[in-house]
DNA sequence: GAATTAAATGAACGCTTGTTTTATTAGCTG
DNA sequence: CAGCTAATAAAACAAGCGTTCATTTAATTC
């Protein structure tokens, strides 16, 4: 056999991408097979490389793409308002929203750093570290109009997108809680951890 | 060849556990290949199986450990004092500065599970569990005498614990922030977020 | 309807993997 | 110092890995 009837290369295309996301997120980039991935698809290992060079081409593929998004979700929804504590908000709920319904590439961008080469690993870091210099400047402007409190920019950063991030190992849809009431409770412990201060009308 | 001059089970069973834990932290589990562990160890692949008799075994028996000495450590400072933020300041403080002494066997912990057989996980899970649920008990109590704001304690104890458990990802001792001043940060953030009550005389 | 391009197959390649087997030596015991 | 056991080396194993190649078929173009 070969080409099959009704094959079309960017289904199939989508398909390697989506059987890889999966896959790598439930049982490791390292740990999952060329093969296994083609059988996902319905295909033969061999079809792969006429839409990625490498295994690792593809995982670079989903990474890079994950983080895109994750940057055009979050200029998408980045208000006007210069209000500290409004675009802190903002973060968050964006934040958690987009990586709910994204887990399986979250886990992927974040588990599997290591087996990109060196070159490709400094490429996502910089898209990596471009999404979170826009949240310690956040936290840089409300400590310095006083309506955050911040011990310590970086330090902080990180411990918020550490904890609104945690949110993909035990949040299920459709268990006991909502994405709505999720987002809910982890944006008000976020504004409790930087002690945010009401809007005053003045 | 065979024996070599000096050799001691012991030390070389005590040195393969060193090397796996770094090797594993470092590319993974998958990734790492059982003569790399040997040859880090200075001895050829065969001899881990005179200690350990598959490799995931050897995988289980670091995890397991960690949890264990986790545990250990907890139940050795927590303190008789009944008060919630006591109990939850001397959890955090603990958490960090265990965490940040042991990042490899940490990432191994928290990266790995899933290259363990199915008892397995569900053994290492349990221990975590346990663990977990200590920090679970803190915040009910906290939540019932109103010494802390809890909105809802398994959200809570999942948040908390990413928070703190991700500093072993940026954290590297030697640079900008000492331990100190580390565990000092995240715990003044911990209160914050539990809007945690000073304790008062009456 | 012939020629061309796109999509996929199936077999094979060279290598590496975790593990086992066998043989050999070091150090201890009596 | 003979005998024993613990500790290792060395070599081999079958299985599986990512990847390549020549080939075949489906769809498109002229």
């Amino acid at each position: 056999m070969a080409r099959t009837t009704g094959s079309d290369g960017g289904r199939t295309e989508a398909a390697i991408r989506e059987a890889a996301v999966d896959l790598f997120a439930r049982r490791g980039y390292e740990a999952v097979t060329t093969r296994q991935i083609a059988a996902a698809v319905g295909v033969q290992a061999a079809a792969l490389y006429r839409y990625f060079p490498t295994k690792e081409d593809l995982l670079f593929d989903l990474m890079r793409r994950h983080m895109e998004a994750l940057i055009a979700s979050w200029e998408a929804k980045r208000p006007d308002d210069p209000d500290p504590v409004a675009r802190l908000s903002a973060f968050v709920d964006n934040h958690i929203r987009f990586h709910v319904e994204r887990r399986h590439s979250t886990h992927v961008s974040n588990m599997e750093l290591r087996s990109l080469s060196k070159e490709r690993l400094s490429q996502v870091l910089r898209l990596r570290t471009a999404y979170e210099k826009e949240l310690r400047a956040i936290l840089r402007d409300g400590a310095e109009s006083r309506r955050l409190t911040v011990d310590d920019v970086g330090l902080t950063a990180m411990a918020i997108i550490q904890m609104i991030t945690g949110v993909i190992v035990w949040f299920r849809p459709g268990e006991r809680l909502s994405v709505e009431e999720v987002a809910r409770t982890y944006l008000a412990m976020t504004l409790r951890l930087t002690a945010a201060q009401e809007a005053r009308e003045n």
